[in-house]
DNA sequence: CCGCGAATCAAACAAGTGTATCATACGCTG
DNA sequence: CAGCGTATGATACACTTGTTTGATTCGCGG
């Protein structure tokens, strides 16, 4: 938790950002100290500030960097890998997806650092990072179901299947207090990927088969529920 | 977003709880400024720490205080007041949930403020607050399914629904930024609330019908999915 | 070896935080 | 009114934050 940057022989710019990209990871922008990274790098105070100006703008370098090395790492499973197998290719990438919400991918910690401090990063992480999976589980959806992928109903569809495995992340305390037997090896990544297709599937073929006009389950509202479609 | 706490025909005291509130809610415990709770309501930076002792008891009272006033407020649908619709009963709680999740209650701001800031409150908050709404959703499922309520199966289920919902408010600005048409207002809340029902409804029947002992749909790791369920 | 620029360091700065001090003003009781 | 305890107020303390400042060291070409 405490230790020194791994090896001494790169610069001390480049120690520098590793340390603070783990520094960042674990504590967010705000609460992490320049102290602290400069400690982990074994450099001075004042070295973040000589190299690179101000923490803010160490920050966009370490995200900078993050989103390199992030690309080729591990690719996100595509539906274009199998157009013919859509469900497959859900099923596939639900693995992907729920691994990455339980594993603690420096990448990962970043982003959920970001999205709880609303950074002005935020956009362009936004930009380059989420709507890429967001548009991808559009697109399985939409062949899974037939309907427009930029279709209100397939945004509340992606909505359910994002939302189903972003639980493990962002309330990690509660599942890990409430769900006692919850524990976060690659055998319960299996299984909940497992629980999501399955669930995810029947939901996605329920809501699509009602028709727009359907007669309202409840006593108001659900006339409006359908409106503005497509 | 600077006012200055509302009636000062209060004690201070009391106005001190009141602007304390707000501004926890807005900012969480750490980025609150004391000078700043002062200021809103017209007293000394020296008052909290006059009637409260610390920021952090002051922290303490606001929840208590937020606890009691939530409590009478807007109660949870519960299956107990109609035990024998069980599918109506979870659809009533999911208007009543993801309205709490759309809308900016003081509660549900310290809530999640207290979720992502880990203080020694949440264990707390968890306790008093969040499980009953677990407890009680595993309720409805296991009435559905007729599984056992705290089978491993049913913890998945809980989440899957729970998830669907947090995700409007945990991913608020993902939504707000790459749901064009997304809007938050009453009839969203009914649109959405109406969606996770019909979505989970088919996704409980799916996952509750499928036997243990189920050919694994994948290649590995189905086996182990299916271990510990009780 | 000299000299010069880049890199590193200890120390301090300015602004922020929560908290403590002490004098003063208030409201009540005797 | 006198007295007294509670409440308030201006101010300062101790500490942390990001950043700056010079001095010092290092490496390398003339």
């Amino acid at each position: 938790m405490s230790e020194i940057a791994s090896d001494q022989a790169t610069t001390t710019r480049d120690r520098l950002l590793e340390a603070a990209t783990a520094v960042f990871a674990e504590h967010g922008f705000r609460d992490a100290g320049v102290r602290e990274i400069c400690r982990r790098a074994g450099a001075n105070p004042a070295a973040v500030n000589y190299h690179f100006g101000t923490k803010q703008e160490l920050y966009w370098a370490v995200l900078r960097q993050a989103f390199e090395k992030a690309g080729p790492g591990w690719p996100m499973p595509r539906l274009a890998d199998d157009p013919s197998d859509p469900e497959g290719r859900l099923r596939e990438w639900l693995r992907w997806f729920v691994e990455r919400m339980f594993g603690e991918t420096v990448m990962s910690q970043l982003m959920f650092a970001e999205m709880r401090e609303h950074t002005p990063a935020l956009d362009r992480l936004i930009d380059e990072s989420i709507r890429p999976v967001f548009t991808e589980v559009a697109g399985m959806i939409s062949a899974i179901t037939g309907l427009r992928a930029d279709s209100r109903r397939v945004e509340l569809m992606v909505s359910s299947v994002i939302g189903q495995c972003i639980f493990y992340k962002a309330a990690k305390p509660l599942v890990e207090r409430l769900h006692a037997k919850h524990r976060r090896d690659h055998a319960e990544v299996e299984r909940v990927a497992d629980h999501v297709y399955r669930f995810s599937i029947a939901g996605l073929r329920a809501v699509s088969e009602v028709p727009l006009g359907d007669p309202p389950l409840t006593r108001d509202g659900l006339d409006a529920a359908c409106e503005d479609d497509v």
